[in-house]
DNA sequence: GACGGTATGTTGACAGCGTCAACATATTCC
DNA sequence: GGAATATGTTGACGCTGTCAACATACCGTC
């Protein structure tokens, strides 16, 4: 070991932190194992010790995301107070932000196949997001503001658009195609031509 | 030359032939310049003759995929007949149904950066696709189907949903996440929706 | 018809990548 | 103390995109 910075186990933590800095600072295609091994100051096998392959070490890093996202909406949910469509808004708005705060973030978290089956990691942490929408758009319907129906229906709806007009926006399709600037001014219309009171 | 097959300035089409073929056939990881070159049967460096470099064919590429999506949408709108809301669903579907067709091909559409100037071939391509389904909702408009107001905004979110709803379920994000299984019936409810007639 | 320029195609070489193997060291448990 | 295990290291391999240098074919001009 090249010093003892980073000694007692913390090596794991180290690796994933350096693989989130290369991505968020210099994008995806950045971030390679042996960059990561360096940027976490080990050699550049060390991450075959913490994870089977590449793939793995990315999708740890991707449900970790999912996770600070979830935590977001939450935070977001608990500032805006009562009302149910003020919660739904405020939700929507911390997940549009948390996308467009870095791109390459947003875009690796979706772009991993999920061919595998192993990652379990990675089908927990999107579904429990995906969970907050749905509970969020009942809470709503419950109160009269979004028509009555199948929530699952109307998230999925609502979950469609804010990824759709996100990707859109990351994919540069925001320039030349007039409507798609402003993915949270989707949302918002989205949302307004939803509601019911 | 190894053989006069592909002579008389066929190359290049057999080069964007053969990446079109190794995309849709084994995905978007097996389309290497050097596997393109092998199948076109030039080698490895041909494709430095007609392209810059390998994001240039791809966006060749990228761009003849979004005229056939196209041509795809107006014949299914020639089809559908004189109803302008019919007219839309079947432009809807051809679009959902080319997606969905061959899912490496939608993405590699959507993944080119766009930082690239001079690209400008992956400029007017999509823009000709979303300006269909601006007009088509116009027309829908005038019609009396759609809600009155900036057919902009409408398309906008449409085209959002429908993204997003493809994006999803090719992300394998439909498993799990109830609601998110089928793109065209996302796209279906969200039309039947904003009808209002 | 000879000729020079341009377009096109080829092999050689290089650095960077993910990953397998083999080897070294540190920690832990009997 | 010694064995087992966890962790880290360097060496090597095949693959990738790309740069250089070299070869050939075509095409218009004298």
């Amino acid at each position: 070991m090249a010093d003892g910075s980073l000694a007692r186990g913390g090596t794991r933590s180290a690796l994933l932190e350096a693989a989130a800095g290369l991505l968020e600072e210099r994008g995806l295609g950045a971030l390679t194992l042996r960059a990561v091994g360096e940027r976490a100051g080990v050699s550049r096998q060390a991450p075959y010790r913490h994870f089977a392959d590449k793939g793995e070490l990315l999708s740890v890093l991707a449900a970790g995301y999912f996770e600070k996202l979830g935590e977001r909406m939450s935070a977001a949910a608990g500032v805006a107070g009562e009302d149910p469509a003020e919660r739904l808004e405020a939700m929507s708005e911390a997940y549009v932000r948390f996308a467009l705060e870095n791109p390459s973030r947003y875009r690796m978290m979706f772009a991993l196949k999920g061919r595998d089956e192993a990652r379990r990691e990675l089908h927990e942490a999107p579904q429990a997001v995906y969970g907050r929408i749905v509970r969020a758009v009942a809470a709503c319907q419950e109160a009269g503001q979004l028509p009555a129906g199948d929530p699952v229906e109307l998230a999925a709806l609502l979950y469609a658009t804010g990824h759709g007009a996100i990707d859109l926006a990351l994919s540069g399709h925001d320039e030349e195609e007039k409507g798609l600037g402003d993915p949270m001014a989707l949302v918002r219309a989205f949302l307004a031509r939803m509601r019911c009171d």
